[in-house]
DNA sequence: CACTAATTATTAGTGCACTAACTATCTGAG
DNA sequence: CTCAGATAGTTAGTGCACTAATAATTAGTG
C-alpha cells in the first residue's frame, strides 16, 4: 500500500526530503516503540516493564554489580537506572546495599526471587521470535544492522561535538 | 571487538538466548536513542526536540490537521500529541483552534514562523545523513528494514490479544 | 598528612509515551 | 426530536530518559 516509498528514494536531495514516511530516525522510533509494545503482554506475565526487563537480563548475566556498571551496559545514565531499580527493588526482585571496601558503589544483587524469574524468562525470546514471525538469520541480520548504526552514532558524537 | 556476537548465534535455542547482547530489542533501542541522540544538536538549533520535529514535519506536509490526523501520522497516541502541541503553540510555531463545522476537532496550523522554519530545516536530513556516514542506499535499505519489523508487530498484535 | 580531584550515586526538573478516565460535541436510530 | 453511542481532545497518573546540580566517598598530589 505505501511501500512504493522506499523504491522511489531519488538519487539526490530534493526537496522530498523533508517527507515524513522518507525518515529513518521515524521509521527507527516507531520501529523501537512497536517491537517494545509487542514485548508487553509477554512481560507483563513476568511483572516487568521492557527496561525492567533489560536491567534483569544484565543482572542474570552476573549478580552483584554497580549502578555504574549496569548503566554501561544498557547504554543509559546513571540517573535513568536509579529510580529503575528503586521500583525492582520494591518489587522484591534485587537488593541496593552499598558496597564493603567502596561505600560510593552500589551492589545490587538479584533476590532468590529475581534470580527464579530467569526460568519464566527463558521462553521470552523464543516466543518474541515466533510472534514477530522473524528467523534466527533475520532477527541477526537485524541485529547486525543495528549494531553498525549504533557505531555511526559514536563516530559523529566523536566528530562536531569538539570536546 | 564485540562483534563477533552474531557471527556466533547458533541455528537453535540456547541458554544464550537470554545474554543481553544477543537481544534485537535491546539493540533496537539503544540504536533509537543513538540516533534521536544524534540529531540533538542539530535540531537545538531549530529550538525543536526530536518528537517536535517530527510534528513539524507532519505540518509542513499540509497544514491544518486535526489531532487525530496528526496522532495517526506519527503512530503516536492523542494523549502524547496534545501536550507536545501545546508546547509547540507556547513557542509560537502553530495555533489551535477550533475546526468551525465541527466544533470538537482541533485545527492544528502553521504559524508564519512555522512555515518558514521549513527552510533551516531543510539541511537536516542531508546533514544527519552525511554525520552518520550513511549514503542513500544504506539509509533506504534500513529504512526499507524498519517497516518490515513495523508491519510484523501490526501482525503480532492482530494475532493474540484476540479482541 | 591535607586538601583538591575524581568517582559513584541520587535528586530535581523537563519532556515523551502510554493507559484510563473525563468532557464536549456530533450522529443516527427509534 | 431525542437521547444513546460514537468521535475528538484533554487531563491524571505512571514510568522512562536526559541534563544539571548535589552529596558522599575515595584517590592522588603537593
Amino acid at each position: 500500500m505505501t511501500d512504493v516509498t522506499v523504491a522511489t528514494v531519488p538519487t539526490e536531495g530534493t526537496q522530498d526530503d523533508l517527507l515524513l514516511e522518507h525518515q529513518l530516525c521515524f521509521a527507527l522510533t516507531v520501529a523501537s516503540r512497536s517491537v517494545v509494545g509487542a514485548y508487553k503482554p509477554v512481560l507483563d506475565e513476568l511483572g516487568l516493564t521492557h527496561p525492567q526487563y533489560l536491567v534483569m537480563l544484565c543482572l542474570w548475566e552476573s549478580s552483584p554489580r554497580s549502578v555504574r556498571d549496569i548503566s554501561g551496559a544498557l547504554a543509559q545514565e546513571p540517573a535513568t537506572i536509579s529510580p529503575l531499580l528503586r521500583r525492582l527493588e520494591t518489587a522484591g526482585l534485587i537488593t541496593r546495599q552499598r558496597m564493603e571496601g567502596n561505600e560510593r558503589a552500589l551492589a545490587v544483587r538479584l533476590t532468590q526471587r529475581g534470580a527464579a524469574l530467569r526460568e519464566q524468562a527463558t521462553a521470552v525470546p523464543g516466543t518474541m521470535m515466533a510472534r514477530l514471525g522473524l528467523t534466527r538469520e533475520q532477527a541477526g541480520q537485524l541485529h547486525a544492522s543495528m549494531t553498525e548504526l549504533i557505531a555511526a552514532t559514536k563516530a559523529a558524537a566523536g566528530d562536531a561535538p569538539r570536546r
